[in-house]
DNA sequence: TGACCACCTAGCCAAATGGCTAGTAAGACA
DNA sequence: TGTCTTACTAGCCATTTGGCTAGGTGGTCA
């Protein structure tokens, strides 16, 4: 059950199968911690890096060239600049295979992900112990893993008529945060030097792009998914 | 640095020096092999038991007897009924210390579980490998150990004049939920059976408590508590 | 060059919301 | 018994909002 593979290395043929390297990428110590056991304990892998922001996650990635890179996009403030750095990573680091590893479960965020080259998606609350080591596994072979929820989640959305979570604009995002402290229209029209119409058209394209009926929806959404 | 402090047990004095005992409430798997290995490895302590919903984190508790429970609020829908949870506990089985460990902070959530008895509140992003084991021993002294930002935005609600996050009801709560998913007021009224009257009166109380000037801040709010 | 996008503005009108006062009623508690 | 809390209702009125149409700008990209 537990046996130590270490000795694997070292063998005959090296390269398939050597001992899979991660770089693990969350702010949460714990959670670092977790995923360090869970992996070389269980799973036989090795932890080659952790990063707790952005610009530390590319740094290591770009060091070690890990074959999987564990992620929860929420590093900073916000869930958009972890988009941004996945889209970087997949790009410029093709080889590295990318698992998502979030908190919350957002069709937004999932399908915005997979548009940007990751290649899992799991959900911290949902995976149980053995899946993160088979998920880890199944990435870096070249599968797309989805947790429980998320993939039903994503058809869902595909299969819709409408517009599937579009990306919001920076104005949009910033509209949303004012509407989420109270602030009327008015308010925020002076708050971001524009008109009250402009925040009110800024509102209705928002309301389009997450399909929501009201702006405390928009809300709702935009904080669950992390947003703001 | 590291020393293994397994050697403590054993020794002469047994009782005060006595490994600490924990029992763990998180529904994350991953969280939950972090606190063990940290604690484990580093504090010296022990972890007793598991547990993933309100009901195992009871039985645990009753059955272990730990010196302190760790415990994040949100092991289900809401994080209303951890702090229910929190309270039972702090009443029924005194002897254990109770330490909060959040995903988010809320001012709402600090106050209202320092109030019923909880012993400290970390968060979890903010808190270091070392200082969970640091903030497990302080509450098993009887110490009050609030994190990082934590005791500035509880001192900041008390010195404050207004009503310093009272709890919402259960209908308020129900009405928020509704205003969350996009709902008017009329059709918030027809689906709990209320007018549309009522249905502004709890969003006025709601206001209030939350000092939240609209309707999507109330949402907002709300739901970065984790209580919607 | 034209198409597209993010961004910005204006005005109109119906509906929704928020703030207020002024009540009723049931259950908990001392 | 009286007091408190929660829950519920009504009406009035100003403000806010959402939905609509109909524009304008500058930047990017094929």
């Amino acid at each position: 059950m537990e046996n130590d593979v270490r000795d694997d290395v070292g063998l005959g043929r090296r390269s398939p199968t050597a001992r899979t390297r991660v770089v693990v990428a969350d702010r949460n110590v714990i959670t670092r911690v977790g995923i360090r056991s869970i992996l070389e304990r269980n799973a036989g892998m090795a932890v080659v890096a952790e990063a707790t922001t952005y610009d530390a996650t590319l740094d290591a990635v770009d060091e070690h060239g890990p074959d999987v890179l564990i992620i929860d996009l929420d590093l900073g403030d916000d869930t958009t600049r972890g988009l941004k750095l996945c889209e970087e990573i997949a790009d410029r680091f093709p080889a590295t295979k990318i698992l998502v590893l979030a908190n919350t479960l957002s069709e937004l965020i999932v399908v915005e992900a997979l548009r940007r080259g990751v290649n899992g998606y799991l959900c911290k609350d949902d995976v149980k112990a053995d899946e993160l080591g088979k998920g880890v596994r199944a990435v870096q072979e070249g599968d797309t893993v989805l947790g429980r929820g998320v993939g039903s989640l994503v058809a869902h959305g595909l299969g819709s008529t409408r517009g599937v979570a579009e990306r919001l604009t920076d104005r949009e995002l910033a509209v949303i945060k004012a509407v989420g402290r109270g602030l009327s229209n008015k308010e925020i029209a002076h708050e971001l030097f524009i008109s009250e119409s402009t925040v009110k058209f800024h509102l209705a394209n928002s309301s389009k792009k997450l399909d929501a009926k009201r702006r405390a929806e928009i809300v709702h959404k935009a904080t669950s998914a992390g947003l703001i």
